[in-house]
DNA sequence: TAAACAATGATACAATCATACAATAAATCA
DNA sequence: TGATTTATTGTATGATTGTATCATTGTTTA
């Protein structure tokens, strides 16, 4: 028992995949505030099983979830509801993160025994060789259908 | 309370085992000589608890660390830090550190939707106003389940 | 029809957690 | 003092959870 239990319903003479039709109704749940910050979402074997489809569809609907940071999958710890912040909140976070970050940072080169000149000086080269591991980002989902 | 604590951070979202987390911080402050020779760690189940995380994840960070003969676990006994490292090999290492940490930073900051040059111009402003001393040490939301 | 693609399933795997255990130290008691 | 018990420490083993990879199935398309 969990608080999706009984509340996804899936159609399989629809034509939707199976993987979106949990996505947007786990997305309408959070939306509706049935399903709030920190909440534990099914373990996709458990949903899987209610649901009586094999656990890689419900894993395939947590990964989208997942990559729209509404929910947050962490491999041996569960599945769990994040926050979806609002554009306002999203900059507002950016300009804290990214203090937050260079602080972390300087202090980390500090501790190294490395001077900030010499921290400044390695980013600079690193961004200059131009090779930094991109990473890919999301993609979104649309529940549009 | 120990001289690890509050110095160890998790980001549960960002994909890097939590076991390779720690092994890694604990690396940094023990090359930036935070932690010297014969200083004991937290216990594995001191630090689990104040991460929030199972202790058998903590005593994987430690076996890393172990092997790699920069601290020493003993059952019964507890962990401490085993030997410091060479000037040579520390100076090796923090080339190295520096890089990964150089690249960490920029990868999170791009993440964050920033640029690399709003990254150089934050780590400027925050050098030019001074003190490094007083970071706020907010780690924002947290799934504790 | 055959190739290509998307959705789903099967299997093996990696990270984390839960539980029971073993070694050491500290406390207790005869 | 010396044996025994208790608490604390790290360890071993297996269960749980999400992920990666490829196979299977059905549909679309050339």
């Amino acid at each position: 028992m969990n608080r999706l239990t009984g509340k996804i319903h899936l159609d399989f003479h629809s034509g939707e995949p199976l993987y979106l039709q949990i996505a947007r109704q786990v997305q309408l749940l959070v939306l509706g505030g049935e399903l709030a910050l920190g909440d534990q979402l099914p373990t996709v074997r458990e949903l899987a099983t209610e649901l009586r489809i094999n656990f890689n569809t419900v894993s395939r609907a947590y990964r989208l979830l997942h990559e729209d940071r509404l929910i947050s999958t962490q491999r041996g710890r569960g599945t769990y509801i994040w926050e979806q912040p609002t554009e306002e909140s999203l900059h507002q976070l950016r300009k804290i993160s990214l203090e937050e970050l260079s602080r972390d940072y300087l202090v980390q080169v500090t501790r190294l025994g490395c001077t900030p000149a010499e921290a400044l000086d390695e980013l600079n080269r690193i961004l200059s060789t131009g090779d930094l591991t991109d990473t890919p980002e999301d993609d979104g989902i649309s529940f549009d259908s």
